[in-house]
DNA sequence: GTTGAAAGGTTGACAAA
DNA sequence: TTTGTCAACCTTTCAAC
């Protein structure tokens, strides 16, 4: 409970975030042993992260083009007020979509979007236009993906704060 | 290794990678009950999933707002070619940097930028800009993510073949 | 893929720092 | 309040089928 008001973490929670992080897999007693703490102790730490929000939960990381996915592209969104305000429930039911953030700027949206071929893609962007008019497309193929989902580090996190001042 | 020239998921595959993309730390036991197996033999599928590249690994979702980073932004980057080519490794050590993907189109590169307040996102733009004198920043703020690594499921890999034709 | 047995991990209650 | 110890229970793992 303490977390929920003031996420103070020290070094053994910085630590088991970076174990889970890199394995989520990995068991109460085998992070114990990297932290140097036994198996219940890690267990109650670990619960209380969770119980805070700081851990929203553990995924298996799936590889879309092992899956026959083989283009992967950044979709820029523009749109009305109105329509891009309810872009999150309007594209629920476009699977390819695998992430959907609403911008301030000059774009409304920008999802993350997966296909089979050129011509799934395409069959996806005509679906995403006739979502409403006003919506307009410029989709950038991915090229490469030199990180994805970087972790959040104790390093990071201490000079994100130097920086800051 | 049937799995690597041509991964053919049946059935069960499909619902361990949907409970695993759902909950990674499920035990094979919990896992076996969901899908009508024995422990072993969910461990045995789990195996090959891994070994053919469709698992990439587990990780713990960790949410940056509950660590202080408060603010979230998508950064489109445009540069020379040769700067755009080692884009990865020259925002590795940018660990504010938690995707970032080169692109074929308008951007050459697209980032997800945590910070910790407005004063911060500036230092690691100023940062950015850096890089190398080509280098020009457009910064959009989310305001909001209704989608966010979505799972990849098997209704959503038949409708995709549907569409494909 | 299943079964059964050995090894080891998890989880609770309780004691101690 | 947080961690460690202990014991009961459950899971994982590996062999044989």
């Amino acid at each position: 409970m303490a977390y929920v008001s003031k996420p103070e973490l020290d070094t053994r929670d910085w630590q088991l975030l970076e174990a889970l992080q890199q394995d989520a897999r990995q068991g109460y007693a085998e992070l114990g042993r990297q932290v140097g703490l036994s198996a219940p102790a890690v267990a109650e730490r670990i619960r209380r992260l969770e119980e805070a929000g700081v851990i929203a939960g553990y995924r298996a990381v799936v590889d879309p083009k092992r899956l026959g996915f083989s283009i992967d592209a950044m979709v820029r969104l523009r749109c009305d007020g109105g329509v891009c305000a309810r872009i999150g429930a309007l594209v629920a039911d476009v699977p390819e979509v695998l992430e959907c953030r609403r911008l301030a700027g000059e774009d409304s949206a920008l999802l993350h979007v997966v296909a089979l071929s050129v011509a799934h893609l395409e069959a996806v962007l005509d679906r995403l236009l006739k979502i409403h008019p006003s919506v307009s497309t410029t989709t950038l193929v991915v090229l490469q993906t030199p990180h994805a989902n970087r972790p959040l580090t104790r390093a990071m996190w201490q000079a994100a704060h130097a920086m800051e001042g």
